[in-house]
DNA sequence: TCTCGTTATATTTGACAGAATATAACGGTT
DNA sequence: AACCGTTATATTCTGTCAAATATAACGAGA
């Protein structure tokens, strides 16, 4: 670790794509982290907390996912035995997957132009 | 044009990249969009007036964008035969083009998961 | 030297997203 | 019936980013 001449270099990049549904997010970086999150810990709240997001915030994203899909992505229960809880539908999984392919395919794609438009920044 | 069922759909995507170097945004959408528009009309007072953006922002976004690159990707003049005006330096032509080429792969890559995410929102 | 469209810069205002706060309901378990 | 961690929801506060506004400087040409 100590070999690398930068601990942390100055530039950076970030992609992200959203999915809108009228004027909503629909889904975006932070929701299908959120969903990560839940289908991990099967709690919304726990999911928030590892994520140092308010379990309010994290609620209503949950609220608009649910709104704007055809079906729910996420499944809540109050009290029970466990005290309530959330998980991912199958719904839910399927949309993840997706979000973490197109992820991944944008993140080959631009490799290589990135690193030419880097040249040009500043050390 | 009365053909088609909606005239415009209510599934929407955007995809974004930025570039930071430090703390702030040295690339994205915005950026872009404005180095083109300066490209095709030698202004930037032109440039924001047809992105409907004020002059102020465009400057500030202009003088960001020369502050993070090792050499500034547009040049400025004030006065003068054409009474000032702007234009984009060789390495503004060429980080403007390497942008748009990140774009274009970006667009065809996510393209087809892209498809299925959609069919799963709401109609 | 006045004009004119531009670049250059500072400051003030305002809108809005997210944070913070508060409260209630749920329903098994004990 | 009391408890507990969760879900569910409304409301207020606030920091930040963009918009708006205001001025000045530039410099060839008329």
């Amino acid at each position: 670790m100590a070999a690398k001449s930068e601990r942390k270099s100055r530039k950076r990049f970030k992609s992200q794509f959203r999915i809108y549904f009228e004027e909503e997010i629909a889904l975006g970086p932070g929701k299908s982290d959120l969903l990560r999150h839940i289908s991990e810990t099967g709690s919304i709240s726990e999911a928030a907390r590892r994520m140092d997001m308010s379990y309010n915030r994290a609620w209503l994203l949950v609220r608009t996912m649910n709104r704007c899909f055809k079906e729910p992505l996420v499944l809540a229960s109050r009290g029970g035995d466990a005290r309530g809880g959330a998980e991912l539908t199958k719904t839910g999984q399927q949309v993840l997957a997706l979000y973490q392919q197109l992820d991944a395919k944008v993140k080959s794609a631009t490799r290589h132009p990135l690193k030419r438009l880097f040249s040009y920044l500043k050390n």
